[in-house]
DNA sequence: CGTTGTGAAATGATTCACAGCT
DNA sequence: AGCTGTGAATCATTTCACAACG
């Protein structure tokens, strides 16, 4: 292992997995390689962005050719660790919840639900997407013998943290939070946080600058 | 007017969603007021950071006092755009599409969704949220009858570029799309995008971390 | 050739530190 | 006295430009 220690941006996390959909849909189309530039064009970056973004985790380009597809995309997915399956518990069996569960991606990218849980009397019992609905205090029994690691928290703000108190405490490694909330962690625990109104503010603000006004990147896609 | 023109940094919008996030939760605990210390502290910022990002829109702030909070919200509200109502049309009657149309928050922050539409013969005519889902032919009036200004995008990755085309030549004037591709508009039309996707992939990778590496960032929440 | 990987330069964002206001 | 707004300094990220490679 040659692999150079230098800090990792954040930013260049998140476009990994943008350079990741795009390889998987151009594997799907069966193209073989591509280079900087091309992958570069499609998300409107340099391409010398691209590369010393993948630079940062190893030597998989080569001269004169550009990335072999095939092989970015199972060093991307190393990289990001979609390549092992993640056990993960829904909490909270409202709207938020139901379309999780039922997001077949989340399958695709190695993320198992093996079960969701709410504390309302009213909808414990119930089925959705092939799993009853079971109480809160299984928490603990289930992360420890289905070895959960990730709780995706789709409960109303007022209790995400104690919710995610509680997940932390049984044992989960990582919250993806759906409540518009700042949750408070120890930084052993990994935090992603999903929050469809500060999108939305994004977008008016956009729209508000419309022809008056002007930022100074495009899309934040 | 004495607001000046500098450039602003796209990071500082997306903080300011932030701010209105914590200024909104604290109105309601009836504080009156708040310093930079006290609203850094709260997302892992220096105070610096937000004198200078409040600064970008004008003087807000009180020397001595800190910033009184209602009339701060007033502000970002109006910055952001979401002083104003905006009609919106949901695309995708699917499980994204129901969570999106049952998510309270929306209408708060402004959003009024005026109609579901989908193309799908088999739930066209069906009641969502208080509104009958409506054949997509139908999109052209809404959006004038209605002055539609947003397209909330929940269909599957193969059409959402199509059916994007489709919402800028009907006139919207900005997508939120929760499609996991990169949609291709010319500049006028405003994009945000939300991924689940990449946002479990950024949270496997911190947990693959784990005790072994070091983002230097913290928390992208 | 064409294209990568990477130091060096340029640009951008954050933090420091303090004058000035209330 | 306490806190803002802001230039100057620091720190981070992006782009340039080119040697090295298949």
């Amino acid at each position: 292992m040659t692999s150079s220690r230098s800090k990792i941006p954040r930013a260049t996390v998140k476009r990994l997995s943008l350079y990741l959909r795009e390889l998987e849909s151009r594997h799907n189309q069966n193209q073989k390689t591509i280079n900087s530039k091309q992958l570069g064009d499609v998300l409107s970056l340099t391409d010398a962005q691209v590369r010393k973004d993948l630079a940062y985790f190893g030597q998989f380009g080569y001269p004169g050719v550009g990335y072999r597809i095939l092989e970015l995309i199972e060093n991307l997915r190393r990289i990001l660790g979609t390549d092992r399956k993640w056990n993960a518990v829904v909490i909270g069996a409202g709207n938020i919840g139901r379309a999780i569960m039922a997001y077949q991606r989340f399958r695709q990218k190695g993320f198992e639900v093996v079960a969701v849980l709410d504390n309302d009397r009213s909808v414990v019992g119930q089925v959705i997407s092939g799993h009853h609905v079971r109480p809160m205090s299984d928490l603990n029994d289930l992360v420890q013998q289905r070895d959960v690691k990730i709780g995706i928290l789709a409960v109303p703000a007022p209790v995400a943290q104690e919710v995610a108190d509680q997940l932390i405490e049984a044992g989960v490694q990582g919250i993806l939070n759906f409540a518009p909330v700042r949750l408070d962690v120890h930084d052993a625990v990994g935090i992603t946080s999903v929050d469809f109104s500060v999108a939305l503010e994004q977008l008016a603000f956009q729209i508000s600058l419309g022809v008056t006004g002007s930022l100074e990147e495009e899309n934040d896609q």
